[in-house]
DNA sequence: ATCTATTGATAATC
DNA sequence: TGATTATCAATAGAT
């Protein structure tokens, strides 16, 4: 992939080192985000730098999906039959479900994003006694107090009895 | 890097989606491990599939480098003076206009994701003949793509002109 | 940083 | 699912 081929060991050069990871590192971010738009996944990396800082790409973000991973680690089997094979094909209930209530917590993870961020581009343009450099702005505000209030009302419906309605489905006799 | 050059936009058909995730997945994967030899990093990656399965590469392996990165996201001000701080209070145009950007990305993401979620439901409740159990989801479906559509009107103006209305506060002489 | 000669990854096909 | 291969994309080395 390069003028040469070169053999899959250390980089002795601490200084050829760097720019390998560098260019490398960009390259499987851009592969990662490719991937994730491609076929509409959730992907993070994690990656600490020769110099031990560390760099992280994630779609949508890093932090829900190490939790998700994180958090169904902690329930590794449900005890009936369909365990490991289900959950290699198609989704089972349990877990569409538990992905619809991560895309709602992201989604108002996200609106409160949205919101502080038209407040501080408000203190902005405030202290310049500007007007707002994108009106466009405010619409996606719009956007996201409708979505959240939409999101709001489903959650307090949904939470809690979501899991039961979908597991219901499969198993009346749970 | 085939036959044809393809769109980064999500894969329609799902059969084809899925042969692209695991081509993809493995060769990421591929890249992930040689950016670790190569360098002598520590590098982890989770990824979800369109099912919703996790797989996860990690050199030395996944766990304390999941850990790593969140213990020391919790001492947050080692750094430079301006890495963690200065992200949140003190944001400069450039910064905020960036992240505008990015929570619409990441916006996209999510509608992208609730629209796939829905499509699994819906084929789930066809392959059972029963009613959905979650007549919310369709409210959520419907928010989504209210949200979406705005966000596809509000994006065409944004993109790649944003950065420059929002500097141009700042810089009117640039 | 930028530039290419090469190698490497992969989309379409079987 | 697994191989094959024509193309496109990433990148090693040089500038």
């Amino acid at each position: 992939m390069g003028r040469r081929k070169i053999e899959i060991q250390m980089v002795t050069d601490s200084c050829t080192r760097q720019v390998t990871f560098s260019k490398r590192r960009t390259g499987l971010f851009k592969k990662a985000n490719e991937l994730a738009i491609l076929c509409a996944v959730q992907i993070a990396i994690i990656v600490f730098s020769p110099g031990g800082k560390p760099f992280s790409f994630g779609h949508p973000n890093v932090e829900s999906i190490l939790h998700r991973f994180l958090n169904q680690e902690k329930t590794p089997d449900e005890g009936t039959s369909k365990d490991a094979k289900s959950r290699d094909e198609s989704a089972t209930d349990e877990n569409l479900n538990q992905q619809l209530l991560d895309l709602l917590k992201r989604l108002n993870a996200e609106e409160k994003r949205g919101e502080m961020l038209e407040k501080m581009v408000k203190a902005k343009r405030a202290a310049k006694g500007q007007p707002l450099g994108l009106p466009e702005l405010g619409e996606l505000q719009r956007s996201l107090e409708n979505l959240r209030e939409k999101l709001r009302d489903r959650m307090n419906d949904i939470e809690g009895c979501s899991a039961l309605l979908l597991l219901a489905e499969n198993q009346p006799m749970l």
